[in-house]
DNA sequence: CAGTATCCCGCGAGATACTG
DNA sequence: CAGTATCTCGCGGGATACTG
């Protein structure tokens, strides 16, 4: 059943149901407003609560708390205290499965990059 | 100001920042629960608005109707109306541009694969 | 077929205040 | 410092029905 002249769509059909149901895992792990910007903040390398909620512009302790908690359970942040500093210390750390990240938010740094200019550049 | 026996971050500084500015663009534009989907789904091949809300499982008319026009406000796709054809046919076509986000889909279904995997290997 | 019009509801998330 | 507790509200988006 070969259609003349068609264009070759830019993915195949099974490809499509593919790529359709695992990007769809993503972007529901991490396709939330917030969660990517944590992860990038934690491997830059800020590890505390309020250090992270400083770097995150707009974000409020709540919403931080419980998003840290999703990625922990998801393993994309490990919660370590530790208890022989005086005071108490509770850092949140990027893990190895963070870093299966990177080439994801490389990514799409790269396409928010050029789309910025893309958005700029016509107003 | 060297502290000694840091661990490196994967990002530096500069580029926590800058990372996080171009990523924020990026999930704000395709970071919607839909928005990838019918991305996918048009370059799958899927041109037509019925096709597209069977192609992508649970959407209504109404939420792809809307974003069917942020993706076209936004250049990822390009509505063309075939008017010498009978009846009039509507189709939702991939744009160059949308073809610039091969590599994130890419870089996501990978990881949404990976991810996956790892989940139901743990229930 | 290709949408629009309404109605409606939950929850994501902001604001603010409080605690060990 | 590292969170939790409430309270509140908008809007994303589902269901359903309708139209050229």
């Amino acid at each position: 059943m070969k259609r003349p002249k068609e264009i070759k769509p830019a993915f195949t059909e099974a490809r499509c149901a593919q790529h359709l149901s695992a990007t769809e895992d993503a972007i529901y792990v991490i396709g939330g407003k917030w969660t990517l910007r944590i992860v990038i903040a934690v491997m830059s390398g800020h590890h505390r609560f309020n250090d992270l909620q400083r770097t995150i512009n707009g974000i409020s302790a709540r919403v931080l708390s419980s998003e840290l908690k999703d990625l922990e359970l998801n393993g994309l942040v490990e919660r370590v205290v530790l208890v022989d500093q005086k005071p108490v210390v509770t850092e949140y750390l990027p893990t190895d499965y963070t870093r299966t990240l990177r080439e994801v938010i490389s990514a799409l740094a790269i396409w928010g990059e050029k789309h910025k200019k893309k958005i700029t550049n016509r107003e």
